[in-house]
DNA sequence: TATTGTTATACTCTATAACTATA
DNA sequence: TATAGTTATAGAGTATAACAATA
């Protein structure tokens, strides 16, 4: 039965935890040729599947003429490919390349390797703290 | 006891839930008239006391001119004060104000309590949970 | 008129290279 | 000579404002 105390030191080791792994995790980046806003639009499309700019823009929770730029750089080095909306011509639908698909799978790849390697340095009864955990990780999140 | 494709799961579901996590901590900034960089640079200040421009810029592991830079802004802003080395006048020691102070622990304080929230709203069994993975989640992060 | 996307422009953060002062 | 820090300059990413095409 956690008191006040517990609690509050609770929110800070896990929030430091939290933080403090997240960014060991970004740093485990498989392509440094791509930055990662980049890479972060492409994972985007790939997941979503087609999108317009806009879309995009709103997902990556940036402005659409910052978007415009990403994209650019992305269609330049053939990544993304671009098509006309079928029904409204002011839009396009951007989509990731197959070359593009194959490199957000060997980031995802990489930085699940790297997790796993730590994973597997740990003992059955500490994996399963993490697995009783990593569920309720989720909600907080989404909360 | 897990098999290789329930440790691959847990990797990923796991990875996925602390990246989501930091970056919605990331967005629970209290003052945003700091970018993230100047808020760091003062929270490691904070942590360890002065510092040279040339550790600061170590720690967070950026380069020498671009903490010039960052340091220069927040010493216009009053939240850096710099005194000679007393050993060596190449060298200069950089001190985190008392205001810098307090925003450093204003910013720790919000951030805090946005977690503090959500732990409240989850069940003593669930913080249970966090708690018995709140140190493991800290040696993955050192590893 | 409203919406979608782009262009023009500016600001911030980062970097490398060159410079100054000191050791 | 080597080191600590700064200045000069450039590139990437972001933003707002203005514009063109289409609805």
């Amino acid at each position: 039965m956690p008191t006040p105390t517990m609690t509050a030191e609770l929110s800070s080791t896990l929030r430091m935890a939290v933080m403090r792994l997240a960014r060991r995790l970004r740093a485990e980046r498989a392509d440094t040729s791509l930055s990662l806003s980049q890479m972060a639009a492409l994972g985007s499309l790939v997941r979503f599947g087609s999108l317009t700019p806009g879309e995009l823009a709103e997902v990556e929770k940036v402005q659409p003429p910052s978007m415009t730029r990403t994209v650019a750089s992305l269609e330049a080095r053939g990544l993304v490919s671009r098509m006309p909306h079928p029904q409204d011509r002011r839009q396009v639908l951007l989509t990731a390349t197959p070359e593009a698909e194959a490199m957000v799978r060997a980031d995802r790849r990489r930085r699940d390797a790297w997790m796993s390697q730590r994973l597997s340095e740990l003992t059955p009864a500490e994996r399963e703290k993490l697995r009783a955990a990593a569920e309720i990780l989720e909600r907080l999140a989404d909360a």
